[in-house]
RNA sequence: GGAGGGGUUCCCGAGCGGUCAAAGGGAGCAGACUGUAAAUCUGCCGGCUUAGCCUUCGAAGGUUCGAAUCCUUCCCCCUCCA
């Protein structure tokens, strides 16, 4: 976690220092934004509506994270960008007094693809509330998180899933294009409730082409946004294009800002994504898998519902520090999972995010002292995914 | 003692002559989940040598081409009246 002093206050939001690695391989940095410095590579738990449910602000800090994950397009819904502005901000409002960065609601577009439609001058959809007709354009995106006072705000995007056609995901990669555009240069006159600046990433699409890739990549890079967000991947495509379109963009990217791969992933994709030269991560498994009952451990995912942790004795991940670990059997968490209890819920999810916050110190750790490699493969070779007896190759180890 | 209701696959509970190995819940077992409409969803859930066969709807016997369903007797439960 941040020190006190590198809390709100930064001198210099935005300032990103590399203290090791390059372009397209694992790099350590620390990300300075107005609530505190981010060492990277960094996992950000999804708080979708301004939490990350079952923790508390102190459960949160106490696994490690420094920096959440919130969404534009569920909180601009429910409460109302509004009232969160009202109330001092999101940071306020939830009362984590770390970084926040917000995602635009362009996945929205994905998981609630039946309710909206997607136009030039933004995306029109129907709640999923109450089924009212709204609108979201970039610049609407921006404004809210303007109003949620964020650290960082994300551009909207058009996001596709693939396979797609060549003009579907031209189509998709060129209007998110025109709406980073439109996006950076209408944040210009965004002010936080609080005053303190607001850092923009702008979002890469590309589909499932590496050359579309870092073409896009190139492209939004020339409009200078604060940090990149690398959208529209594991959406259908194999491990192994997935990697290879994260590094064709990290190539075309400039290496002195931060790189945000949205959405993923597994422990070993962060790994993967790390010595694809990426900064941020975000995903739900940790959080939501955990309430349907899945713990990460070091040997591998497992479900505590299993019939083969009754009698356990033992905690989830004997090298986990966290409070489940340190307090309760797998018997016994598999007990009040059984039981509907909301504590096995909040404890697997407390679990979770330690163990992916866990990971990415020890990642970081690795790569200040030029080992990442190995730590990698170490991991890997102690991972076992489920319903496989091996872990899928590896990809090369080009960039050690 | 009299009147009435009921006993269904682990539990609750539909079915009331064939399309019933038997609806639906629950429990149990397993799987899925990648920028969270998710404490959600899906599958299995009598046995086997599984396009079929065997056993099963309180017990036994009977009617019928065919019974969880109809009849007889018995054994248990529940309600009301004495």
């Amino acid at each position: 976690m941040p020190p006190e002093s590198a809390r709100a206050g930064d001198d210099d939001p935005g300032r990103f220092v590399l203290t090791r690695g390059g372009a397209v391989a694992a790099r350590a940095a620390l990300f300075h934004t107005a609530h505190g410095v981010v060492r990277t590579p960094a996992f950000m738990p999804v708080g979708t509506a301004g939490t990350v449910k079952g923790l508390s602000p102190a459960e949160i800090r106490a696994s490690g994270t420094q920096i959440l994950l919130a969404n534009t397009y569920h909180l601009m819904l429910r409460p109302g960008a509004a009232l969160v502005r009202e109330l001092g901000g999101l940071h306020a409002f939830m009362a984590w007094d770390g970084p926040i960065l917000t995602d635009s609601g362009g996945y929205q577009i994905l998981s609630l693809k039946e309710r909206m439609r997607v136009r030039e001058e933004g995306v029109e959809f129907r709640s999923h509330l109450d089924g009212r007709l709204e609108f979201l354009t970039p610049e609407r995106a921006m404004e809210v998180q303007a109003d949620l006072g964020v650290d960082v705000a994300v551009t909207l995007d058009h996001a596709i899933t693939l396979p797609a056609s060549p003009d579907v995901v031209r189509d998709a990669a060129e209007r998110t294009l025109r709406w980073t555009e439109r996006s950076l240069r209408h944040a210009e006159t965004g002010a936080t409730p609080t005053g303190l600046p607001q850092l923009r990433f702008g979002i890469v699409q590309g589909g499932g082409d590496p050359a579309t890739r870092a073409e896009m990549a190139a492209r939004t890079a020339a409009l200078e946004p604060d940090g990149y967000a690398i959208g529209g991947l594991s959406v259908g495509e194999s491990k192994e294009e997935t990697w290879a379109l994260a590094r064709a963009t990290c190539g075309a990217l400039p290496p002195d800002r931060p790189r945000y791969l949205m959405g993923m992933g597994t422990p070993l994709d962060l790994l993967d994504g790390i010595a694809a030269g990426v900064d941020l991560f975000d995903c739900v498994l940790p959080t939501r898998n955990a309430r349907n009952g899945m713990a990460f451990t070091a040997a591998g995912p497992l479900n505590i519902r299993n019939a083969v942790h009754a009698r356990d004795g033992g905690p989830l991940d004997p090298g986990c520090r966290c409070e489940a670990c340190a307090l309760f059997s797998r018997a016994y968490l598999r007990h009040l999972h059984q039981a509907g209890e909301i504590l096995a819920h909040r404890m697997l999810t407390l679990h979770n995010v330690t163990f992916y916050q866990t990971l990415m110190r020890e990642a970081r750790e690795a790569i200040e002292r030029d080992d990442f490699a190995s730590f990698r493969a170490a991991f890997r070779r102690g991972y076992r995914d489920r319903g496989s007896a091996a872990p899928p190759s590896a990809p090369p180890e080009e960039n050690p």
